[in-house]
DNA sequence: GAGATCAGTGTAAGCGCTTACACGGCGTCG
DNA sequence: CGACGCCGTGTAAGCGCTTACACTGATCTC
């Protein structure tokens, strides 16, 4: 019995089968792969037709291993069930796959902690580069990083002075034009609904925004009511009951993302208050079900596809090394739509 | 000049550095790693704090040509952007991810030539398993798995018939049952808008539910009106306006999806037809949206999280061995909310 | 107390691929 | 017409890891 009997039916062909039926090297059934110009076409038709009739593929880890390259970039998202990190996704993943390069995406569930063991494993896995969401991290994470060298691309924000190339928008100047248009329609009591902060650049920055057009409006700091609570839409429900459950409840209430105004919504709905007669309310990132409820909501319009297909574009020039990623800022304009209205005078003087 | 001359600040450490450092062999760093119980203890210590001194993390290219084995599970979705997809492979992902395995997404836009490609692509790295959408493939596509032997677990649906395992929900039960009622309101006209079936098993096994229903109660074929549409909003609108557009328009229209029928729901309004007292809606997978949009939408309830982690247990469970893996029922329910109503008498007299 | 057993560790052979280098054949040029 | 260069191809050395097998003491067994 020798050692190379053929066991199993077709134990999956390797570059070496591949190269004995074409009557080749490994070495020209590698270069017909890789780069066919260097090999003559009669040759390589041979060895394609070989490729094609084992339905041979290159096996990804020995092709790392050796050619120290993986075409693939790795990306951390809090969570796929996000409708924008979805979209910005699709459309990364469809500019990277035009390149021939694959996508490996892990969500983090929002964990400071789930992402850094989510950077390691992608890098690990041989990640070519990286994209992340938010500037917000460990410096532990950020020294692995410096230390293997993995170009990274964070996106969803826009920072220029950060070390790290972000691709994104202005979250504090989008939100802060959103303000400034809330407390010119008379708003001087405006409740908030956001995200938590805390490990989330995105969501501070817009609350930011709305303290620094209150500033210059010269109204109080505690004329800003805010609650944060996770993205859901029930939450925002629940946290605009809160908000405007206070004796001098708010005109207005800004919503950090458009689930979150959505919830709340619904829940001035319930609570048989009128918006925008009795109550504004604003959300942010303009997703497809901001225009379907009713009425259809104010919110500050976000190019995701964009930022994702940009984003792939970036990684994708910085790996051809055609130099380091520069941070791109997208714009993003308001979608005044109709849940924001003038404020209500007459309800303030009762108030008082 | 030796050859080793440290030149990069740490060139990425390696199994052989933390070996060195902690003064140990390869393999013994190896096992600390992969079956640390083999280790004694003080060894095990020795090497784990030279792994964190390191930052060592291991190369998972390599790891998988010697191994074997990439603990990896592919996964080809027709698009993330759909919140289905979404959120089942949230689930998905979360549960592989407890018991150490690592997702790998692609998504094929709903093309069977990109999906070809991605199943290929997938099995060259190393995926262990293959998580794919619905049971229409090429032959040639299966004799490929099948000579790679990878697992394929097949999902979104139920079809014990088939060669390959699936978990899901019958689809066409599913649509039948809500047919049924849709019938039992007195409907005897009925628009469909679904999504193309061709090369959609779900799509069309939904449609045939609605045949069959139709067959039950001796309704003749041509009193189904059909428009295949690509899933979005605002094809579900246009093809709603298309349905009605008729001397005799439907009484009901059943849509293939709940983003369709909010398409439907929008432009039923704009049209200014009421809902249901008009005409009735109906949806299928009660995604949020669904109760959010007004008046709610009857639809069928369909448990895609559950799905999304019981397809990582099935796949789980075969790879340790533990037996092929069954095809799964899960249960859907009609989520019988606002959009169905009696069918109008009068708008058909009127008709006739 | 000699031999068997076993736990803990080391040695070394690949896994399937890429690529630096070597090599032969042919067209070109002085 | 010999030297040179170039093109197409082969040879073989790893890439970083796992694991079968070998080895060494210690612990048992009778």
């Amino acid at each position: 019995m020798t050692a190379k009997a053929p066991q199993a039916p077709r134990p999956v062909p390797t570059l070496e089968d591949v190269a004995r039926l074409a009557g080749v090297s490994t070495a020209t059934v590698s270069r017909c792969l890789n780069t066919p110009d260097r090999v003559v076409k009669s040759t390589r038709d041979r060895v394609m037709s070989a490729v094609e009739q084992l339905g041979y593929a290159p096996n990804f880890g020995a092709r790392a291993l050796a050619a120290k390259r993986t075409n693939t970039i790795g990306a951390i998202i809090p969570t796929m069930e996000n409708a924008i990190f979805a979209r910005g996704l699709q459309a990364f993943q469809e500019e990277l796959g035009l390149h021939g390069m694959t996508l490996l995406v892990a969500s983090s569930s929002y964990s400071e902690d789930v992402e850094r063991e989510q950077i390691r494993t992608l890098c690990a896995r041989g990640a070519d580069a990286l994209l992340l969401i938010g500037h917000h991290r460990s410096q532990g994470t950020l020294d692995f990083l410096e230390a293997r060298s993995v170009p990274v691309l964070v996106a969803w924000v826009y920072d220029p002075g950060k070390p790290q190339p972000s691709i994104g928008f202005d979250n504090r100047a989008a939100m802060r034009e959103m303000a400034e248009l809330v407390i010119a329609k008379g708003h001087r009591r405006i409740g908030v609904i956001s995200a938590p902060c805390y490990s989330n650049d995105r969501a501070s920055e817009r609350v930011q925004g709305i303290r620094e057009a209150m500033a210059a409006h010269a109204l109080p700091a505690d004329a800003m009511a805010l609650h944060e609570t996770p993205y859901s839409i029930e939450n925002g429900a629940a946290a605009f009951r809160q908000v405007m459950d206070s004796p001098d409840p708010p005109t207005a209430v800004m919503c950090g993302n458009d689930v979150l105004a959505v919830g709340a919504l619904r829940a001035a709905r319930q609570m048989g208050l009128s918006v925008p007669g009795d109550v504004s309310i604003t959300g942010f990132d303009d997703i497809e079900l901001a225009q379907l409820v009713d009425p259809p909501l104010t919110t500050v319009h976000v190019p995701h596809r964009d930022m994702g297909r940009m984003a792939a574009r970036l990684l994708v020039q910085q790996l051809n090394g055609d130099g380091p990623m520069a941070s791109t800022r997208l714009d993003t304009y308001l979608c005044d739509r109709e849940t924001l209205g003038i404020a209500p005078r007459q309800r303030r003087h009762i108030a008082r």
